[in-house]
DNA sequence: ATTATATAGTTAGATATGTAATTAGTTTCA
DNA sequence: TGAAACTAATTACATATCTAACTATATAAT
């Protein structure tokens, strides 16, 4: 009869319980820019930047959406072809691109931003404004340690 | 000269924040039974159910996993073919199919949940029990409010 | 009993995503 | 200079995932 030296539950297991979580909210928030702007979660992550910071490059996305280079360059392609965003390279250096909003992109921005920034109000609507700030905290304190885990488990390029 | 009506950060925004940190997680721990054991995600969180519970059908799985039931019988079909799970099918109700871990499935969980449970230990590491605590709380909240949101934006059969 | 309806689970096709290889531009330094 | 190494971004291929249609079994109603 063999006892289990360990107790597993999917339950209270946090990187279960926090996936799980992220992933309604995502399909919740991408409900309203997909059914109603047919974009997807990158292509409005990188509106998001861009709408905040006026003018990037590629790379600049990658590291500020933490989305993969691949995953940046489709969606800015599809953005361009939609022509909610305009690519120039840079002069000085023509392995860059530079990214800005066109004035459709950025009409964009100025309706989701709200609704995004309100379905945020709804989720959160349980919890207290203590609790939001813990929240916060502890998302830094996981991501710093994530930092620091990933350049041991090392995924170097990545 | 327009002035913006909201102000959208990506860094402040939680949707965005808890969908970044879960995905770094996700990858963290998917690293150990992916490259280790050749499982997916979806294919560990069944084991983990099932290494739990015992037996469960696969209507069980995804009320548990929170997983489509496409997703539910894609894994339970891959476990089978590398006979980690058996499938009965029960006997007063031809529909239903009852699972469990095979010896080797066993093997597999007493092998992989220690090693996740201390990835999680050390992802959460830099975290107070009292934070952890809030984390659950937080988590639960949020649940809740999610379960009436998703009624609302009626994503009916899901 | 027989048709209609519901439920569990699978299969199929379309779409999305990740990894690796490739292209194109730039820097370094012999 | 010009070959070697580096970097930004894209493309190609393989894999994973979602939605929708389908199969098989069971229940309900007349």
């Amino acid at each position: 009869m063999k006892l289990k030296s360990f107790i597993l539950k999917l339950d209270s297991f946090i990187p279960y319980r926090i996936s799980v979580t992220s992933n309604r909210i995502s399909r919740l928030i991408a409900s309203i820019y997909s059914e109603r702007f047919g974009l997807s979660i990158p292509e409005w992550r990188v509106i998001a930047i861009l709408g905040d910071r006026n003018q990037e490059t590629a790379s600049e996305l990658v590291e500020r959406t933490a989305m993969d280079k691949v995953a940046v360059s489709r969606a800015v392609s599809s953005l361009v072809k939609k022509k909610l965003v305009r690519r120039n390279a840079l002069q000085h250096d023509g392995r860059f691109t530079l990214l800005r909003l066109s004035l459709a992109g950025r009409r964009v921005y100025e309706e989701i931003g709200p609704l995004a920034l309100d379905l945020e109000k709804d989720v959160l609507d349980n919890l207290s404004q203590e609790d939001i700030q813990t929240l916060h905290r502890i998302l830094d304190q996981l991501g710093a340690k994530l930092d620091e885990m990933e350049i041991v488990h090392s995924r170097a390029g990545a």
